[in-house]
Parts: structure tokens; C-alpha cells; sequence
RNA sequence: GGUCGCGUGGCCGAGUGGCUAGGCAGAGGUCUGCAAAACCUUUUACGGCGGUUCGAAUCCGCCCGUGACCUCCA
């Protein structure tokens, strides 16, 4: 992060807003502001909640690594949520609360906490903030009183709608998810409950609570619960101030949600708060969207555990952030139990790549161009994120290395120390993989295993090679593999 | 129906006007007591039809297929 600043161009992000691809500068650097959408805590974290997770994360390290001081926001939704297949609207969270007999707000506390143990499972940075909705109702409601005050809002009996014909008269709605008001306003379907709205394009910013509904908070406006949208603009304008760098957020997020935070945020500060939006897209199974709704999903549990019927096998966290990062993340992903074995071969290969590094021995010369390796890493990195393009490099990397390992390739102390330390980097700090666990007790069962590995190496020089398989096969039975290299040998639990 | 996107070899997945992406799988080989690993070589591509161009997977048009959003959704 040093030295080579003179070789490195620039990050470029495609923005949301303007469809190109755009340099990344800052509104006040080094800082940054990184507002993402959360998970909503009503259930299981599911393989479609790895993808942002992993994308900005992977954002959040390499703007770090590039120097920048970045404030990262990530909310957890456990408010306000409708459910359309409810009679009149029931809030996720009471729902499953009902059915489980539990409070609300323990459903919310599980599923917050599965959330963050499948997080760190997946290496994935926890944010500099992460606020719930829920705590912040004030915060909430002043901007609904903003909004109203602007007149871009209304009350009718307890609730309190944004008037977005009255707000597309003065600024544009829809120029983020490129709908067309007009056609909006003819074609959305007519939902039950509606009356109150002036137009159905509008939304809610206040919600009045019926008596059965226990999620409910007083306010000016009777006792009710915050509108769909309003908690990211609250909160983003909290943490990170009217005006942010980035906010991201999965591609199915951008209609109505991110266009309604917008408008919101529009109305109270007459500008825009954003100057990048990013999208990820979809994980697809069977070219369909993975997604609750259609009740296709994986959960990540089910995917370390292998516990599903699509599942061949359990996959390690390290396997699912490496599939995913081997897709650039405005592609759709399609999961298969043949990418998923593809991918977890291939990131074991990096990994004892990774280890062959610290064997090789420093020469006279160098065979092969570090520097430009370097380069074409951080290439794939700031042309939008291409971590597929990086890991590339990284698979060519790890044949020169495995051959300089084998003697067939050489490279200079100086060289050999940059391209361990850039490997590293590239590998564990930015892509934020890291190395499976070898067991649990591996000082002692690590410690045994080299004994009888170093038993076995002596018997082979006294070409006793019954004893030597036996020992080698015996290991296999236990999860040991054994490989045998030059002047000695390398095991893995697998 | 409206808006936006995608279609690359057996699978996943980059590229977006001329230069081998990469991974996994397949085939052959080197190494090895054997095996594994590693390395080397290698087969299979750009949905279809036209057009632009010296040259297109890459640009344009049409067609076909497919997906996302329009309702909570990462």
C-alpha cells in the first residue's frame, strides 16, 4: 500500500444512477461514507444474503487498503416491513412472532445473532455501525415531519403518506430504476387497504398500528410504525450526513426501495444523498432467483452443514466466499453442486500455494515479473471490483509459484518477498479468505500426525513400503491426506 | 403489458473490435516404489440471421430463448 501508488490507476465503479462506469472520488477524503442494505431479521440468512455481504465487504476492505478512512453502515431491518399476502399488511416480524409464540423482539435478537455468527463464519468485517431500525423511531419520525412540513407528504386517518406525484412535479422519480412515473401510475395493481393513498404510487412513511398489531410505537400521528423505506434515509443521514459516497444493496432492492430513499431524502434536503449507487445481483438456482418468496432458497447453516436435498455435500464458508468471488458481482450467480465442487477445488489449490510460498528459496534471478503480476491484480480490483480477473492472476501466480517450488522457476530475495507479501495481501486481506481450520486440538493431533509421517519417510528409505502405506492409508482414514514432495512430505486434514 | 438485463466450450465464469482469461471436469505426458500433489501438453466457445468494418464473441438491426423489477425480497 506503499510504493507502487505511481503504477496504480484508479478505482472505477459502475454507478447505478448514471449506468457507467465512473472514478471513485470521494466527497471529503480520505473518508467514506458506505451505507448497504441489512438482512431483515425474520428468518434464516440464505446463500442470496452471502452476496452483498461478501461484495461490500470486499468494497469495504480494498477502499481500507487503499488508504481510505470508511465509515460502513449496515442496518438490520426488524421493523415496518409489509407483507402482501396478509390481509391488511401484517409486519414480518409480528408474524413469525405469533407463530412462535415468542416477542417480537426475540425473534429479532436470534436471527440477528444466527445472522452474525454465518457472517463471521464467512469472514465477512462487521460494519462500523449497524443500527437497527427499531432504535431509531424518533429519528424516523422527525423525518416524516420534515417531509410533511415540505408538503410532500399526507395524513390520512393515523398514517402518513409521500405524495410522489406532487414530488415528480418538482424533481424526477424514478430516474435511479428508470420507470417512467406515467406508465407507474397505469399499471401498478390496485392493492387492498389503498384507499388512503391519494395515488397508488404513493407510499408509507407512518403506518397506523390496528389493535392486534404489537410492533408499535406512539407518535404524533397515533400509535403506528415506520413506512417501508424510511429507515436507510434516516439512518444513513445520521451516521454518514446528507450527503454520502456510496450506498449499495442487491439489484431486487432498486425498485421501489432505493427510489423511494431518494425521493425521501430529496424531499428533506432538496438534493440528492448519494453519489454512488452499487448493485449486486441475484444468486440464481436453476437460472431463478434464490429468494424467499419463492421459497427456493438455501440457508447458509444448510450450506455448511449440507443439510438440504440440492446439496451433494456440506460446503466450508471459505468455499461459498470464494464462489462468490469468483463471479464479478453484477453477473448472476447461478449455484450448482458442480460449481460449488469446482470452486472449492480451486481455492484449495490457492491455499497450498499460499504455504509452498515459505519453501522456496531465494535466487540469483527472477523468471517471471512480479511487478506486472501486482499490477494486473490491482487492474481487476479498481476496473468495478473484478475479483474474478484478480483471482486469475492469482491462479497464474500460483503455477509459477508451485513450479519455483518444484526449483523449475526462481526469483530474487527481493522479488520473493514482494510476491509473498502481495499474495498475502491479495489473498487474506482483500479478498478476505482465509485458511481452513486444521481441527480442532491440531497441536497435539498436528504433532502426531508428523510423527508417524516422519516414521513412515523412514521407512521408505529403508524401502518398507508395506509399513509406509499402511501409515499413509491409515491417515486417509482418518481425514488425512498425505502428498508426498521433494525431501519430504505435506498432509491436510480434509 | 411496461422498464432493465442476460445468452461464451461438459460445468462455473472473465473479456467487449485485432493479443492464450482463469477455475473445475476430460485426454496424454513428466515426476514418484506406488498413490496423491505439482508441473507440461491438449480437445470442446462465443443463441440464430443479416449489416457495419481490412477485421466482431465484442458495434448496429431483427428474431429466438431466458431472467430481474413493476408486491415483501440480498
Amino acid at each position: 500500500m506503499q510504493e507502487q501508488n505511481n503504477t496504480r490507476k484508479k478505482l472505477i465503479i459502475y454507478n447505478t444512477l448514471s449506468r457507467e462506469r465512473e472514478e471513485f472520488n470521494p466527497i471529503n477524503p480520505p473518508h467514506v461514507g458506505l451505507y448497504v442494505c441489512g438482512p431483515t431479521v425474520y428468518g434464516e440468512a440464505h446463500l442470496g444474503h452471502a452476496r452483498p455481504a461478501i461484495t461490500f465487504d470486499l468494497l469495504f476492505r480494498y477502499l481500507r487498503h487503499l488508504g481510505y478512512k470508511v465509515r460502513y453502515v449496515r442496518n438490520i431491518t426488524d421493523v415496518g416491513h409489509l407483507e402482501s399476502d396478509a390481509d391488511e399488511g401484517e409486519d414480518k416480524i409480528l408474524k413469525k412472532a405469533r407463530l412462535e409464540q415468542l416477542e417480537p423482539m426475540e425473534v429479532v435478537q436470534h436471527y440477528t445473532n444466527l445472522y452474525h455468527k454465518n457472517m463471521d463464519q464467512l469472514n465477512v468485517l462487521p460494519p462500523s455501525i449497524e443500527p437497527h431500525a427499531s432504535g431509531h423511531i424518533i429519528e424516523q419520525q422527525q423525518m416524516v415531519e420534515k417531509i410533511l412540513k415540505k408538503k410532500y407528504a399526507y395524513e390520512k386517518n393515523g398514517s402518513v403518506y409521500f405524495d410522489v406525484l406532487r414530488y415528480h412535479k418538482k424533481h424526477k422519480y424514478g430516474k435511479l430504476s428508470g420507470r417512467v412515473l406515467e406508465d407507474l401510475v397505469t399499471n401498478t395493481r390496485s392493492l387492498e387497504g389503498q384507499d388512503e393513498k391519494r395515488n397508488n404510487v404513493d407510499f408509507a412513511l407512518w403506518k397506523k398500528a390496528e389493535p392486534t398489531h404489537l410492533m408499535r410505537w406512539p407518535s404524533k400521528w397515533g400509535e403506528g410504525f415506520p413506512g417501508w423505506h424510511l429507515e436507510c434515509s434516516a439512518m444513513s443521514m445520521k451516521y454518514l450526513g446528507e450527503q454520502f459516497d456510496i450506498h449499495g444493496g442487491g439489484m431486487d432492492l432498486l425498485f421501489p426501495h432505493h427510489e423511494c430513499e431518494i425521493a425521501q431524502s430529496v424531499a428533506v434536503t432538496g438534493r440528492d444523498a448519494v453519489r454512488y449507487w452499487m448493485h449486486n445481483n441475484m444468486v440464481t438456482i436453476n437460472g431463478r432467483k434464490m429468494g424467499k418468496s419463492l421459497g427456493n432458497f438455501i440457508t447458509l447453516n444448510e450450506m455448511f452443514a449440507g443439510k438440504h436435498e440440492l446439496l451433494e455435500q456440506p460446503y466450508h464458508p471459505m468455499t461459498i466466499r470464494f464462489f462468490i468471488l469468483q463471479a464479478q458481482y453484477r453477473s448472476t450467480l447461478d449455484f450448482s453442486n458442480e460449481a460449488l465442487q469446482a470452486a472449492e477445488k480451486g481455492f484449495d489449490r490457492l491455499m497450498s500455494t499460499v504455504e509452498r510460498i515459505e519453501k522456496i528459496s531465494p535466487a540469483e534471478k527472477s523468471t517471471w515479473d512480479v511487478k506486472d503480476f501486482i499490477n494486473k491484480c490491482y487492474e481487476g480490483l479498481n476496473d468495478d471490483l473484478n475479483s474474478p480477473v484478480m483471482i486469475s492472476h492469482l491462479f497464474d501466480a500460483a503455477r509459477v509459484i508451485n513450479s519455483a517450488a518444484d526449483g523449475k522457476e526462481t526469483f530474487t530475495a527481493g522479488d520473493l518477498e514482494k510476491l509473498k507479501n502481495h499474495f498475502n495481501l491479495f489473498v487474506f486481506d482483500i479478498l478476505g479468505l482465509q485458511q481452513k481450520e486444521k481441527g480442532e486440538d491440531s497441536g497435539l493431533a498436528g504433532g502426531l500426525v508428523e510423527l508417524l509421517l516422519k516414521l513412515r519417510q523412514e521407512a521408505k528409505e529403508r524401502k518398507d513400503f508395506a509399513t509406509a502405506d499402511e501409515i499413509r492409508d491409515e491417515l486417509n482414514k482418518l481425514g488425512v491426506e498425505v502428498r508426498d514432495v521433494k525431501g519430504g512430505f505435506e498432509w491436510d486434514i480434509v
